[in-house]
DNA sequence: TAGATTGTTAATCGATTAACAATC
DNA sequence: TAGATTGTTAATCGATTAACAATC
């Protein structure tokens, strides 16, 4: 089944609700969630909840609400959570590194967390073949043969703003079909590559808005 | 004169104007901009472009165009960066330290870069006194006193989850009124605070919708 | 059965785009 | 003046909310 033209704040909900459900499974052994508890924990209207969820299928029943484990279920697959998803970063500087980090321990820690981290790279020779915890570093130029050989399909690109438009090139010719882009630039990439900023200047920009002049 | 109601969405591509009109004014010497143009590099429709200026006042000549640095000055203003606008950061992890370092290497090399981190929080006492560059680490207790000190006006936060909702609070109670949350949480506010998420994790598995299954 | 809650359709709301008179 | 581009209004598009029949 493949379900065209969701919208794309559709699909930012999901994790959410996955999120809300994971919480509610692990925590409160509560079998069954009305799409207004859902709603109300995820920040969501509950109408909106449901709506969103019925893209995808019948997943609740009326009177009843929906089973937590067997919706969550259904998330996990709907954003291909049911699998391990592998993971490259390039630019292991002081965020790359705190990155890469955070992600080894989450997901040691927690088994619900699926995008796993599974190779590094960086432009500067005295790094390689350094590890950051178990996890060596590669030159970028063995991006091709890393997404190859590990089934890489994501990329977390923490590479100063000159570099990244090249290496997010460079990843997108070796099969990468997903970018999380840390780097303060709007990247262009071919249809059927996904691309999400997370631009820590620009959002401390939008903040400042909101002070008082 | 301040401008009730702008919505978030218009709030959002401010900075992004803001990027542009900087980089062309360093690197292009060019003075004159059309919403064509400017909407171009900033990936927007050029009727938005105009659509979303005009809510703040009339900054082009018909005919013309905008004047790139008055133009750019006016965004500086709108977005209270014509001043320096002070900054804490609480949770002085891998995250929280490389954030640091990055906040301070843009404050540094680029004027234009008007949000500066000015303290350094942190629970663990091990690391109370500690110096990241040249910023010392703080007990969380001194918050509402470096508030009133320093001047500061926005946190960023990124203590793990469960201390997360906590120090927002005491952050709030001290006078702060926006806020970069990196912890996977949803974070309950009074109206009046701003809070814009960073989270990692929704993010990757959001993209992870885009994979094929 | 009676009460509750879903899935879905229709109504509303808000944001983007198109069009154009004003004017540089 | 003629050409270009703004600021703004009207039209369109899409997302959210309200309402309710179906049904557990």
């Amino acid at each position: 089944m493949r379900w065209n033209k969701i919208s794309d704040a559709v699909v930012r909900r999901l994790p959410i609700y996955l999120r809300v459900l994971e919480e509610v499974s692990r925590e409160e052994r509560k079998n069954l969630m009305s799409s207004q508890e859902l709603g109300e924990r995820a920040g969501v209207a509950p109408a909106l909840v449901r709506k969103d969820l019925a893209w995808f299928g019948e997943f609740g029943k009326q009177g009843v609400g929906y089973q937590v484990d067997y919706l969550k279920n259904e998330l996990c697959r709907i954003l291909n959570l049911d699998r391990e998803v592998r993971v490259g970063l390039i630019g292991v500087g002081a965020l790359g590194h705190a990155l890469a980090r955070y992600n080894r321990a989450r997901a040691l820690g927690d088994e619900t967390f699926r995008t796993h981290l599974v190779a590094l790279f960086d432009n500067d020779p005295a790094k390689w073949g350094e590890l950051v915890d178990d996890l060596e570093i590669w030159p970028v130029d063995a991006l091709a043969g890393k997404v190859a050989e590990l089934g890489l399909e994501m990329v977390i690109v923490t590479v100063p703003a000159q570099y990244a438009q090249e290496v997010v090139d460079r990843a997108v010719s070796a099969g990468i079909k997903a970018v999380l882009n840390f780097a303060p630039v709007k990247l262009i990439v071919p249809a059927g590559v996904h691309v999400a900023n997370a631009d820590l200047s620009l959002e401390l920009q939008r903040l400042a808005y909101y002070l008082k002049p």
